[in-house]
This record gives C-alpha cells, structure tokens and sequence, in this order.
DNA sequence: GTGGCTGCAAAACCTTTGCACACAA
DNA sequence: TTGTGTGCAAAGGTTTTGCAGCCAC
C-alpha cells in the first residue's frame, strides 16, 4: 500500500502522490515528468509543477531513482532497491531492463586505486532493437 | 597541429575552431560550453553560440565526445579514440579518468539475449573523492 | 489550527535557431 | 566569388520558484 510508503518518510498523504506512485508502478519503464502528468491529469487535477514537485520529494526520500538521460529529460521510476541497467534503443526509446551489474568488483578495484568512496554508477547500453534493425533493411 | 585535423573534416580552419580546440586539449577534463566559452572570450572575440554550434560541429564529426552529465549540463572533451570512462566526486567534481572498460564481454552476452544491435553504452561512476572525504571528517 | 502541499504564472536555465553579415577557400 | 561560419537577439524546451490559497493531520 502506498500510503505506508508515504507515511514512512513522513510525507502526508495526497491524491496527487497517491496518483504518481500508482502510474509508476504500473509502468514497467523509466517515465518523465511530463509523461506521468500527462496521464494522472485524465483521473486527478493536478498541475505539472507540482508533479515535478512530486517527483523530486520522492526522489530525494528514496522511493524514487531519479535519472537524467541523453535527450535532456529527467526520467522517473520505482525505486526497487535492485540495482538495474538498461538498454536503450537509440531510434524508437525501446527500453530493455538488464539482469545483474558486472560492476561490484571494478568498484572495489577503483577505491583501491583512487582513494574514492565509490557511492554509485550509472550505466546505459544504447544500441537499435531488432524491431528497429528490421525497418531499417526493408 | 590542429589546423589538420579541421582539413580532414571538411571544416574551414577559423579562428573560433583552433581557440576551442587548443584549450580542450590543455584540459584534462571534459567542459562545458559555458567554461569553453568564458576562457576563450579572453584571447579570441567570439560569441556563445558559435561556441554551441562549433561544439556541435566538432562532436558530429568526432573530433569531440559530448556528454550530457548528471547536473544536466553538456560536457565536451577531445575524442582520444580510446574508449574510458570516468570517476566523478559528486562533491567537487574532480574527475579521474579509468583505464579499460569492463564491458565488451557484457555487450556481446546481450546481443544474443535482446537482438539489439548495440552500438555504446554510457558508464560513469560517481563518489567521494579522497580531498573530500577528509573534509568532511574534519 | 498549522505547516506542509498545491495551483498558477512567471522566471530560470541551458541550448538552439533565424537572419544578415563576414570571412576562409 | 561562394558557401560556410559568425554575431546578435530571440525563441525553444525542460525544470524551478514565489506567493497565495488549500488541505491532511
């Protein structure tokens, strides 16, 4: 329930949280602001600004991974607490989630080698999909 | 000499061009148009959108690589032709570059598993560096 | 009732673009 | 000379913010 979500980073529960957390969960890919706001204006009213109002309290509570991709958008998504990558289809923005991160052990080469505290990474494949590949032959 | 490299591209050599150019290659660090723009101004008259558009020109023709970071500025750096990435300190922005790249195994694994064709993938870390962390501390 | 949440409009921010002029080849 | 490159100013798109009113607790 989303509401015990809320309740546990104290933030009141509103119809306009409520709404955006339930689009995202539904959604099985990254979305922007103005995507959500797009489709939570058709059953709440609700401005943008406040969905990027939204976005970014939850965001900064964890509940949400902020990203901010190559087009220049912020995209939004569920925080599952697994640590995921994607690939990205450079013509269509196809989105393919991607199992696992080979990355664990760079890390701890790199802290050893740098001195850094290594808090995170962000990691994108782009490529053509095979939907994609297909009309680009015919 | 730089003045080759706009040759071999079919770019007419200005003065705008080299004067980008040369502080790129004394920088050891991507930059943003903005930097770019403000140091050259110094030396060379010129404005910032011919700063964007030579930008522009020069990544086209890979003579640059252009990055959109996470503080959603665009970040440009010679293309030294070898692929890397980077390590970012989210608190001074300090970077260190990384030698090799961990993931051409990965990409071959998930050509067969999605179809994609890939063609990249964007990968940076991000930490604390070691200047940092002793301030915090203190 | 009170402080956090929201709507609206305006601004901020980085980047792009139109048009007329300037300059490299 | 010719077409590419440039300056200036204005617009573009996304995101943020100020302020007054509203609502969850």
């Amino acid at each position: 329930m989303n509401e015990n979500i809320l309740k546990s980073t104290d933030l009141k529960t509103t119809k306009s949280r409520l709404a955006i957390l339930l689009i995202l969960e539904k959604s099985s890919v990254p979305m922007t602001a103005e995507d959500i706001y797009s489709i939570v204006v058709k059953d709440v009213h609700m401005s943008l600004s406040t969905t990027y109002r939204t976005l970014g309290t939850l965001s900064e509570k964890g509940i949400l991974l902020k990203n901010l991709s190559r087009d220049g958008k912020t995209y939004y998504q569920i925080n599952s607490h697994q640590h995921k990558h994607q690939l990205v289809c450079t013509l269509c923005n196809d989105v393919v989630p991607i199992d696992g991160c080979p990355l664990t052990k760079l890390e701890e080469n790199l802290t050893q080698q740098t001195g850094f505290t290594i808090t995170g990474h962000s990691l994108e494949f782009f490529g053509i999909c095979p939907k994609c590949t297909k009309h680009i032959k015919e």
